[in-house]
RNA sequence: CGGGAUGUAGCGCAGCUUGGUUUAGCGCGCAGCGUUCGGGACGCUGAGGCCGGGGGUUCAAAUCCCCCCAUCCCGACCA
């Protein structure tokens, strides 16, 4: 492509209201546009690297054995209350009516259209196992856009859904879109991890996420170094350290319960302070409700955090925090305890307070806690069991190595379904043994152009974006550093033409600018190999290349760069 | 939805506190001419603004007050 006849607005400043660099390369190297909030437009050369990326998960996705095809956008109500999803998505579904009054959404997601097509179209186990994807524009009113790419209302994705007989067919398929992500991202060359992962709004019953680290990514992980465990940190579970030790010994005799006289101060934080304890001697009391108003209290070691996830997951309940006005069961906000609290309150206590000896508590009394509390002595709970994150120093529950936490971006998601679409939407087939059985389903995402700003985010440095060589816009980028010198422009328009013979994705800069413009446009955009026409040339008719990573330059004659091309491309 | 912030030329910003020398500025970018020409060159000339929108206060509003809208950040929420 000639610049000079191109469409590539580059910006030389960070736009104002961008924080990470993802989001303000992409925007200054003239990839996107932003349209409205979380709305780009993808501008050519953002739609060349688009294209690219969706051309590996193609080859990915036939080679694992799916078959493409393409479902609307537009998708009818009477499908979604079917399912459930109508009133169970909220308000991130995009909802529109048409002339008729006939209720549609945008499509955030296609289980049901999906699924209404096995229910027309697969009868028999015969005609099973099958796996369909797309790569396709989805539509979520997400709460809050940002970064981007990253988190944007509409967005393009690549969703396959398979069909299968029985539990082992669905496992076959799982695995191969499992390897299949594995390769699509290792192809692009991104660092990631697989992680166990909760199921959300999607469903089913096993699910993984495939995350791609970076500092600013908005998922959390938790990855043991030793056996290669790995989890969402939602879902993530630790040996929670120095149950065992500390002040809090087992073997500490166990003193007398004390009131002690704490005005004004209920956050375990001024309390550590305040007492002069350690935050890992002191035992919160978090009180949920449940959706009927039921009240439970969960006890966490002072020193970490209650996973609400944890907590509805064990109780199988929707759980919230109790709301602060709420006056209920005589609770005293801020000095809620174990001991003494009313007995019709269930209490459930995290395995991080095992082991503690003569710990502080509230007093169920205003401004009073209590020094000196023991199990069981002074309370007993209903149960035990894993309700907090981990944290910084909590050892892998497998193989006992110190975990690590990272931070990264959800690029893919794959889910075993099971049959919960299916049965709600009567998509049933005749299996060997003369039986009408539900269609058993997985489905497995992978974000596209999510992809794009996790590549940025994780290769680029102060000059701009390093893009891996699978997903270049452009791999080599002729530069003419004058378009006044006619020798030059004419060499240079050989060597384009030469290089486009050779098949080569090449950029032909032959604007009549200065070659400093050149050099940073280069850069900014990521273009892994300059062809400099310079003074060398008309010297000596060399012409020079430089790499968009490193430092190395070489120096060529015109003649040989068949030979370059050769050589680069057998390296790879 | 709660908390915080911003909105002035295509982009980045100043001016607002204390209303009037502001005919609304600066840098970049853009157009023309000339000189440059291997890492965002220089000079001259020029185009480009309902100061986010509406209402008010005032002799006078980018500037003060009220309402709305948009955008960004934190939180809640979220394949």
């Amino acid at each position: 492509m000639k610049l000079s006849e191109f469409y590539m607005p580059t910006l030389k400043e960070d736009p104002s209201d961008t924080e990470i660099p993802s989001h303000a390369l992409s925007l200054r190297a003239g990839l996107i546009r932003k349209i409205a909030s979380g709305v780009y437009s993808f501008l050519p050369m953002g739609l060349k690297v688009l294209r690219k990326i969706e051309e590996i998960i193609r080859e990915e996705m036939d080679d694992a054995g799916a078959i493409e095809l393409l479902l609307p956008v537009l998708q009818p109500s009477n499908l979604w209350e079917k399912s459930g999803r109508w009133n169970e998505y909220g308000p991130v579904l995009f909802r529109l009516e048409d002339r008729n009054d006939r209720y549609f959404c945008l499509g955030p997601t296609h289980e049901e259209l999906i699924t209404y097509l096995a229910y027309l179209d697969i009868k028999s186990y015969k005609d099973l196992p099958v796996n369909l994807y797309q790569i396709q524009v989805k539509f979520r009113d997400e709460i809050r856009p940002r970064y981007g790419l990253l988190r944007t209302r509409e967005f393009i994705m690549k969703d396959a859904y398979s069909f299968s007989a029985n539990d082992s067919d669905l496992d076959i398929i799982y695995r191969k879109m499992h390897d299949a992500y594995c390769r699509i991202l290792g192809r692009i060359g991104l660092k990631y991890r697989v992680v166990a992962a909760d199921t959300g709004l999607i469903g089913g019953d096993m699910s993984h996420e495939f995350i791609v680290l970076a500092e600013n990514g908005e998922e959390n992980i938790v990855f043991c170094p030793e056996c290669g465990y790995s989890e969402n940190y939602d879902m993530a579970k630790s040996k929670s350290s120095n149950v065992e030790d500390g002040e809090g010994k087992k073997a500490d005799k166990e003193e007398s319960v004390k009131e002690v006289h704490t005005p004004g101060i209920t956050g375990v934080d001024e309390l550590a302070e305040f007492l002069k304890v350690k935050k890992k001697n002191i035992i919160k009391t978090i009180v949920l409700n449940d959706d009927k108003g039921k009240i439970y209290a969960f006890l966490v070691r002072g020193d970490r955090e209650l996973n609400l996830k944890k907590a509805e997951n064990y109780l199988k309940k929707n759980l919230e925090f109790l709301e602060k006005g709420k006056k209920a069961k005589n609770l005293v906000m801020g000095y809620i305890g174990p001991k003494g609290l009313d007995n019709d309150i269930e209490l459930y206590a995290d395995n991080s307070v095992k082991g503690l000896r003569n710990f502080v508590t509230g007093a169920n009394k205003k401004e009073l806690h209590l020094i000196n509390v023991n199990y069981p002595r002074d309370f007993k709970v209903k149960s035990w069991g894993d309700f907090a994150y981990p944290a910084r120093g909590d050892t892998c529950i497998k193989c006992g190595e110190k975990l690590e936490f990272e931070k990264g971006m959800e690029i893919g998601h794959i889910f075993k379904l099971g049959c919960k679409y299916s049965e709600k939407m009567d998509a049933k087939f005749l299996d060997v043994d003369g039986k009408l059985k539900p269609l058993i389903m997985g489905c497995y995402g992978i974000g596209v152009s999510r992809i794009i700003a996790a590549a940025i985010e994780q290769m680029h440095d102060d000059k701009g974006i390093i893009w891996p060589d699978a997903i270049v816009p452009y791999m080599i980028n002729v530069i003419t550093t004058t378009e006044k010198n006619k020798k030059l422009s004419e060499a240079g328009d050989k060597i384009y033409k030469k290089l486009k013979e050779l098949d080569i994705d090449v950029l032909y800069d032959d604007r009549n600018i200065s070659a400093g413009i050149k050099f940073k446009d280069s850069d900014l955009i990521g273009i892994p190999i300059k062809f400099i026409i310079g003074k060398k040339f008309i010297d000596r008719g060399l012409i020079d290349i430089e790499y968009r990573k490193d430092e190395e330059k070489v120096e060529i004659p015109i003649d040989s760069i068949p030979e370059f091309i050769n050589k680069y491309q057998s390296l790879k």
